[in-house]
DNA sequence: TACTAGATCGGCT
DNA sequence: GCCGATCTAGTAG
């Protein structure tokens, strides 16, 4: 696959529902052009998160400055901070005031690898099961393609971090799970990945 | 393999 | 001051 022949996907494609968007943004591939490198990679886990019913979500509690872009129109870059380490990036959907996001958990590398493994470990791969541990999680997608809090409010349809329009995963390749690492509202099932895809965080 | 703790700091109660 | 949408290294079994 040749992603420079893929085409960007449109603003309209965030606008719509939150679980909607979560679902259709797997299988489409994430990329970073900055800075001479280009990062590339397929989106295989997501988690969704809502402002108004949704007390795991950071827009819970309403705008703050940190998560208000999340309460802007979609199709932008919610980037955050946490546990004093790592960053986590995200997708604002729907429209605006809504405050919802879909935190991308994992994504299958394309472009960029060589540049991802250094990134993330400093030194070339030592086994099998480095490679697949290079993007298998938040904190870790954002260590590879170097994301950080200066990508925060990033416009997906700008030409710096976009996603690329790929065919909708089929229902049947979708599984829905309870999401990870977080103690309140857990019971909703909003953790989706694509099925037999090695790419996947863990539990 | 399974569990525990430590890193490390910004956001918000 | 507390705790988190995480990850890794270390220890025990």
């Amino acid at each position: 696959m040749i992603t420079s022949e893929l085409q960007k996907l449109p603003g309209k494609f965030y606008t719509r529902s939150l679980i909607t968007v979560a679902k259709e943004l797997l299988g489409k591939i994430l990329v970073k052009n900055t800075d001479g490198i280009l990062y590339s990679g397929i989106i295989t886990e997501v988690e969704a998160y809502d402002g108004l019913t949704d007390e795991a979500s950071h827009s819970f509690r309403g705008v703050t400055p940190r998560n208000k872009i999340m309460f802007g129109v979609g199709g932008y870059f919610y980037v955050y901070f946490t546990y004093g380490t790592h960053f986590c990036c995200n997708v604002v959907t729907g429209t605006e005031g809504t405050g919802t996001a879909v935190l991308i958990r994992a994504v299958q590398p394309l472009d960029g690898i060589e540049h991802m493994i250094s990134n993330r470990y400093g030194r070339e791969l030592k086994n099998e099961k480095e490679k697949y541990n290079l993007t298998n999680g938040p904190g870790k997608v954002c260590k590879a393609f170097s994301i950080g809090r200066e990508h925060y409010g990033e416009d997906l349809t700008g030409n710096k971090i976009y996603i690329l329009k790929r065919p909708r995963v089929r229902e049947d390749k979708i599984v829905s799970t309870r999401r990870i690492g977080i103690t309140r509202s857990v019971d909703l099932l909003w953790r989706f990945y694509i099925k037999d895809n090695p790419y996947i965080s863990g539990k």
